[in-house]
DNA sequence: CGTGAGGTTGATCGCTTTCAACGGAGGTGG
DNA sequence: CCACCTCCGTTGAAAGCGATCAACCTCACG
């Protein structure tokens, strides 16, 4: 287990910063370098200020299921015991605040309004989770990749535009790993939504959502309780 | 919509009971009664007694997912918004504490105790899900099952003994839509495991659990956080 | 310019689904 | 009391979807 590649260190100010320690502080972690690594001791809780973070499990056959991507203003970290239960990596490069959880715990102990907070947060994320647990039980791989595009528009920005631009950070087998698919047929099916002119794909990482109505159908997005 | 079939009522007290109203209940719900539907107003918290629950959702084309068993001890339909996200069933007879929400709630902002213990269910809650998306991402059928018959061996009580008795209080079309499969791969699945004498079948809903390290290793449950 | 990682596409294989038939258990009504 | 029916579970045969294996392409980088 190697400890994070941290670029720079500054103290910072957010959400979470104003918790009455001085112990947070800023790292930038670059493409592929862990935030923290499956066993270790759980010290800090990280929230992503910038770019993308990617959290998995690794099989002991090599099998590997990502539980969830993380971006800007979401928290990891929060809520493993005394070792972290997955792995977590940056996606591209990002910038997190490290909190020591101690000192998040010891805020919460004298501000209930934090609590009530990280309760909040616990519980959107169950939500997330029982989520994508129908999306990986019961839908295609059609569906699931439909699914995918739709999120990542609803967490972007400008929703409502006629051509959504989605930047993939991510590469194809992150993807595949979160769907619960290969490579091969994430590949295939973007092809596919492709061809059905619902997408345009000009550069592997850039994407155009043409027709996200006809996404959401495929998705069969119900609920989308952010 | 319609409510809950309630065969009797009683004040009572447990774990939840005692958070200074006398608004919590008690009630018995039959076979497939639903204790609560999805967008239903989210007015109670339920702790499970005796018996089996069963969350789950309905596609809009009839597709189901099972998203949890909730057993004795365990609390459902708690960190939904406005609107059951979800259906809530028993499976087989059980018996529930129904604590309304609002009582919850106010007893935690009384008791920062129980805000925790709140948190903490939340926060293994996620965990379980977390577990159940690598379950459904990642694994085959043989091995989804393995590791469902796993997961109740260590709910149940002597997990160590030589052979484990299980009662399957939910059909084989609730394992099904719980791990992402058929009722007739659930059926077959059992049967493989079966012939290989890691379990005996006597009756649909008895099962023998003749080599749980055999089973576990077919699961790959390297985990287990309670 | 060579190299390697990431992405796409094609061909084939195999597991799970689908469709279908059958058997047993429990419930109902003649 | 028994015929009948329905629900649940099991098993078989066939089909289909996604995985696997393999080739090729692009692009970034040394």
């Amino acid at each position: 287990m190697f400890t994070p590649a941290i670029i720079s260190e500054s103290p910072v100010s957010t959400p979470w910063g104003n918790i009455g320690t001085s112990s947070i502080i800023s790292k930038t972690v670059k493409t592929h370098e862990p935030l923290f690594c499956e066993g270790d001791e759980a010290t800090h809780v990280y929230e992503i200020l910038e770019g993308v973070v990617c959290c998995y499990k690794i099989f002991s056959d090599g099998r590997r299921q990502v539980i969830t991507f993380a971006f800007p203003g979401d928290l990891v970290g929060f809520g493993h015991g005394k070792g972290y239960r997955f792995d977590c990596d940056a996606v591209g490069t990002a910038r997190v605040n490290a909190i020591p959880t101690s000192s998040l715990l010891r805020a919460v102990k004298e501000r209930p309004d934090l609590g009530e907070k990280l309760l909040e947060m616990a519980t959107s994320e169950v939500a997330s989770m029982q989520n994508h647990s129908l999306v990986l039980g019961r839908k295609s791989a059609l569906e699931k990749i439909a699914y995918f595009l739709v999120e990542l528009c609803e967490r972007s920005a400008d929703c409502s535009a006629d051509s959504i631009e989605l930047k993939l950070p991510m590469t194809r087998a992150d993807i595949a790993d979160f769907l619960g698919l290969t490579v091969e047929t994430v590949s295939r099916s973007l092809t596919k939504l492709r061809v059905k002119n619902l997408i345009e794909l000009p550069h592997p990482a850039t994407l155009f959502v043409r027709d996200i109505e006809a996404l959401r159908d495929l998705a069969e997005c119900e609920e989308t309780f952010h």
